[in-house]
DNA sequence: CTCTCTGCAAATAATTTGCAACCCC
DNA sequence: GGGGTTGCAAATTATTTGCAGAGAG
């Protein structure tokens, strides 16, 4: 990774998003971006955020471009994804402590039905595979690292 | 959502996911259930997928279809999916207990670095147009839907 | 028989990428 | 000036959908 330089259009994106209380989606920061800067293309809307998120500068919530898997086992389990493959992995037996739901509902006024969970980390494969050094946060959200103990 | 048949495809490709420990996406599934149906096609594969989530006879693991949206606020905060519109609200002010990471990692053979969670609800406003019974389920995965505690 | 389902192919949608011109450092 | 960046357009990828014929109930 180069030095990143500091255009006009990445700091029209980097303020507009941090200006926002939303959480536009690529194409919406498009359209707003695009009423200072009309000639910005959708392209460089994508690569400037995939920059911004790749220096942890903002986040990006996840999905953009990961297939869906399925599961036949419906026994209660949770998941890990490998962030290098995207293989994704099973944790059984792992009990946590339940979440109330009436606090994140109060705070954002949405009516709470469930919440998802899932696991970040890196397959035994790649592991293996991993001798140069890989570049860090692939910018995709990921709470915590902290070793040991994790923040969900 | 009226009476579902039960075909050969639909049946294999059910038996062929219990039948796997692993979490296959549309296409390796498609791949597979080949070897037995040779002229299965793509589309069936995702069809069948999505009624037989939509059913809960599977779990549809995230993603698919749904585009990335970013956040410029760097504090640590959760965030709500809206089921209806996809929309994406904040909840700040939630403490919840460290998961510890060693289990997990023992559990699934991952290196663990970190995890994500996320509340699935329905925003204000989808909450408002909301008259209709509409259908239960997305079958995209959910886990709990206890009244007051949520299984993260 | 009647509908739901299937195979096939074309259509969407989100995101990525090749390339020549451009402009930040 | 040199190399990261941009706009544009074409290319990928994942998933969806229209349609006519097939097959489950």
């Amino acid at each position: 990774m180069t030095k990143m330089r500091q255009t006009r259009q990445r700091a029209a994106i980097l303020e507009l998003l941090r200006s926002l209380k939303s959480h536009p989606t690529a194409a919406e920061l498009h359209a707003l971006v695009r009423k200072r800067l009309p000639r910005i293309s959708l392209g460089t809307v994508y690569r400037n955020l995939d920059a911004l998120a790749r220096q942890g500068r903002i986040r990006k919530l996840v999905s953009g471009r990961a297939e869906a898997r399925f599961d036949g086992d419906l026994r209660g389990h949770y998941h890990v994804r490998c962030t290098d493959c995207g293989r994704v992995g099973d944790v059984f037996g792992l009990e946590l402590p339940n979440v109330d739901s009436a606090e994140p509902g109060r705070a954002s006024g949405f009516e709470i039905l469930g919440c998802r969970l899932e696991f970040i980390g890196v397959c035994p494969e790649c592991r293996r595979r991993r001798t140069s050094p890989h570049d860090p946060a692939s910018g995709t959200e990921t709470d915590a690292r902290v070793p040991g103990g994790l923040k969900p």
